[in-house]
DNA sequence: GACATTTTGTTCGTATACAAATGGAATTTG
DNA sequence: CAAATTCCATTTGTATACGAACAAAATGTC
């Protein structure tokens, strides 16, 4: 050891052993895998457009708490996806702060294309653990959100 | 259901249910407790500064390889240590490309007073698990990286 | 009905994260 | 030794991520 620590924290501590570090690692590794076979796009953007098809038209502060962004963050990935036409805008006549998000016929048959490329992300960021162990890991992953 | 879809995988998606989405959300759970329990640093600082006080003098490159952050995020990390005063950087006098990085007096200090609550915050995270699951969890995710 | 609170969307600032390109330096190899 | 390759650090551009502050609109309460 090429120190001497006098707090004992210090030298119990192992950057290796700690599961932010580890699940950064893992997010790393999981995101690497999705831009190799999505890279149409982002992982956000996909879970974004996936769940906006799945809701049907969602006001966008709704659909960022459906998919886990605050409201900074949903915009942006909302602005993107508009950019590109795969999703639009329509106002809300009762609420005239909210407009509605909907996927556009282009969005939606995206979404359609790529799902099972989604579904195979997945499997490939699982693929070091076996069918028990995979159960037994989004069991407990699960409870840590 | 509100639509139809012709392909299957649309039909058998689940936001929820994919790891990348679990990841990600446990992240974020992860990354408030560390925001809340140690407000002096981010989780990517200290884990940096950590690592470079278990391994002395490193260079910038090294140092990222160490904590798995590329060479472009490693800078950007680096350089606001260095902007506090935590860490400092020393030209290799063998190697020209190459600068020394460590931490300073108050860098080590800081990491020392500071490991604990680092620690505390890996128990906190887990904390909705018990010591069997803690185990297991952390094997299979470990595989996943 | 007046006022406080909440909700919606936006903007700003800071901090990861990574691809890609660059330039300079060291190392490998033929 | 010269050429190809690798390595180091940096820069640029794009995309999350979130805290904080804001205005406009809606809702709740008295």
């Amino acid at each position: 050891m090429q120190y001497e620590f006098k707090d004992k924290a210090a030298n119990a501590y192992r950057l290796e052993e700690q599961v932010g570090f580890l699940l950064r690692r893992a997010s790393q590794r999981h995101l690497s895998i999705f831009t190799q076979m999505l890279p149409d796009l982002t992982s956000t953007q996909f879970a974004t457009l996936a769940k906006l098809c799945e809701m049907g038209p969602t006001s966008q502060n709704a659909l960022g708490r459906a998919v886990a962004m605050d409201a900074a963050t949903i915009k942006g990935v909302a602005d993107r996806l508009r950019a590109r036409g795969l999703v639009m805008a329509t106002p809300d006549e009762e609420d005239r702060r909210r407009h509605y998000l909907s996927a556009t016929e282009e969005g939606r048959a995206l979404y359609e294309r790529t799902a099972h490329a989604a579904l195979a992300i997945t499997g490939e960021t699982l693929a070091p653990l076996d069918a028990d162990e995979i159960e037994t890991f989004l069991t407990l992953l699960r409870k840590l959100c």
